[in-house]
DNA sequence: AATGAATGAGCGTTCATTCAT
DNA sequence: GATGAATGAACGCTCATTCAT
């Protein structure tokens, strides 16, 4: 009855052709909506500046999104399936390398996927809380899943007697993560421009170093 | 200092009350915004809702403040004196109380005076950022002296033996704040409505003891 | 605690003279709109173009009606009131005038409150109808008293044995009013700037006699 | 007399297909348009219902039809056919049925051919004016021809001496269509679906009882 | 002939700001 | 000083219409 029951195969590769034409028009919106979130600050935004910024019509924002928000929510939603997968268990079978090594890896990887999208990222750690429900439902569901592997390593460790005694599991959990986002924000807030991959090595190395050993002497 | 004392005498009385009776209805409207702001959330609240939650009239607002964000700004010195004036110095004197107890006082009642605000510190952590190129300076100035004040401590620490070699201060800095902001944030964001002053006195304690002694067990 | 306590009979005069330029403003707008109504059909009238019928700011138009609609209801409603105010009861009290007089005065009376408010009368009979839930809604209920009001006075003509046997009331009521409105409609349609008061005294009559006598010859 | 004429033979079978084709599709959107009229409301009705009503796309929908209006003014023209054919003239030879029987056949034809187009008919009475010049001089042009057979047949009636000296012609006319008119509209407003050919009888018998004999007792 | 993506004028509405009273 | 009516820029959104495919 449609179209394509009528047609041959080209009729098949003109709607593959539409398809892609639409992925690519949303992702050109989402290109020039991250531009401009990170350029004038989300509030600061309007559905005008994001059409514009595309290069399209106002009426053609709203065949592909129906808001703002849902931009920012689709954004929002590749930004955390990168950062979560950055994180991958560690593996403690014999042979596997080690922990220390393992551990900064993932530190590592995540800095790096978060610089990898820096200007999302910002505006995700500095704007992205009490915009909308939805967004502040999934950004704590991130949170909660990130804190819930730090706390399961923990726990793990603490049972193979890697991490000492007397932790509040839960609250050394969520220091980890505070250090690591409060890292990254006054590193990219004083950004001299320097090099970056030093950078990161440098504030890994020195997360893990402090959560690790603390910072007090030993007698 | 103002134009009041040009006049004469019996003007002084008058201008003293007059003093008085507009710090009086700044005071009225502070009040009113943090009750709306903490209701509605900062961008969902707007001038009608401040001088309607104030209970006086929309041009009268105008004669207090310029804008919402001029009584953003004012909440928000208000807080950060009071978040400042609970940080205070190491004292090593000798007699003084040990190191570590006055470290739990100070983080502990950075952690009171947040609590006392707490509907302001939400704003502030959560929705203050990127608003206005006022309000960032001075949130960056607090935390840029919050931060100064904890390498400080670092360093004197490191200078007489209590810290340990190899830290990086800077970062290690970061840490600590970025820990006790996320903490915060979290224990709000999940708030049970549990007994308060246990839920500080463990936050502090547990703040302290992850980065003090790290997580890892020692040989 | 508000000004109306502290001030004197000076401020109870302003807040008259307020609300009387309330009252004027509300009256402007809703004549501009009669205006525009009837020169452009309702559903062709935007809101710009009564706030500029009205010459007022778009925004002022908003604070003395939340839509066009809210505009043509209270139109309606005036009208209503109006022309429900021309019917009255028929008075069979020894001494009254005769019933046929009566009749033709309030036939005449609704025709005159029609003609007094054309422009609105003829959105009423011409436009008013499926715009909105509540317009309907009052309409109906207008017509259903003016045809309960007929019904009324055939049930009592009845009994007086002054209308005949065998009538459908129900229905010979919705013809009366029927009859009454397209006259009007036609009227106006076709008008062509004769002797108003003539054609209104011909309808009267013409109507009635219709109804009253019928078009059959009597054997 | 259209291009396809022009071709040659083969084409003529060919374009005669084709318009047969076309008619299919003008139908289909047509009858799709009466639904969505009916349903919401010919203002609430959007090109855009009408295509996914029709089940064609957006663009399909211009190569038949130029607006909603010209949609509307076709189905318009249709129901008018079909009013106007209900009304033919009084036969007055010896043999033919009595003039009593004839007019309600006719009455009882109008109300049939309104009641098998119940959704159309009902946009026409309400909604119908004010859309558009065109529209409202076909519905006018309609009216006057109703008006203009229902006044000779009176005149007529008056050189047989079947109707009484001394009507109002003009006026007369206007009641009974009026009547007419106002009885479907209310019967349907209230509708509540019980039996409707019994309703149609009484609606013809008692418009015609009413216009013919009045309401008046006769001494 | 059929499609549906692109368009942009125009809508209704909000709201920070001004200013006469 | 307090008021709140007036303002109009700017917003989000809709939708009739066009046109390349």
């Amino acid at each position: 009855m449609t179209a394509e029951n009528e047609g041959d195969l080209p009729d098949d590769g003109r709607s593959r052709r539409a398809q892609a034409r639409r992925e690519r028009a949303r992702a050109n919106i989402l290109a020039a909506a991250v531009e401009v979130f990170s350029t004038s600050g989300y509030h600061q935004s309007s559905i005008s500046d994001l059409h514009q910024a595309a290069g399209i019509a106002r009426g053609t924002f709203y065949q592909y999104f129906e808001s703002k928000n849902a931009v920012f929510l689709e954004l929002m939603d590749e930004l955390l399936v990168q950062l979560r997968s950055s994180v991958v268990g560690v593996d403690t079978r014999p042979g596997a390398p080690p922990v220390a090594l393992q551990l900064y890896q993932t530190v590592r990887r995540i800095l790096e996927a978060a610089s990898q999208n820096r200007a999302l990222t910002t505006i995700l750690m500095r704007e992205a809380v009490g915009l909308d429900e939805e967004v502040d439902r999934r950004l704590a569901e991130f949170y909660d899943s990130l804190h819930a592997w730090v706390v399961l390593a923990l726990e793990n460790g603490r049972a193979s007697g890697l991490v000492r005694d007397g932790v509040d599991v839960e609250i050394a959990a969520t220091c980890v993560i505070g250090s690591l986002r409060f890292v990254l924000e006054r590193a990219w807030a004083q950004s001299d421009g320097g090099d970056a991959d030093l950078d990161l090595d440098r504030m890994a190395r020195a997360i893990l170093d402090v959560t690790a050993f603390g910072l007090l002497a030993r007698k």
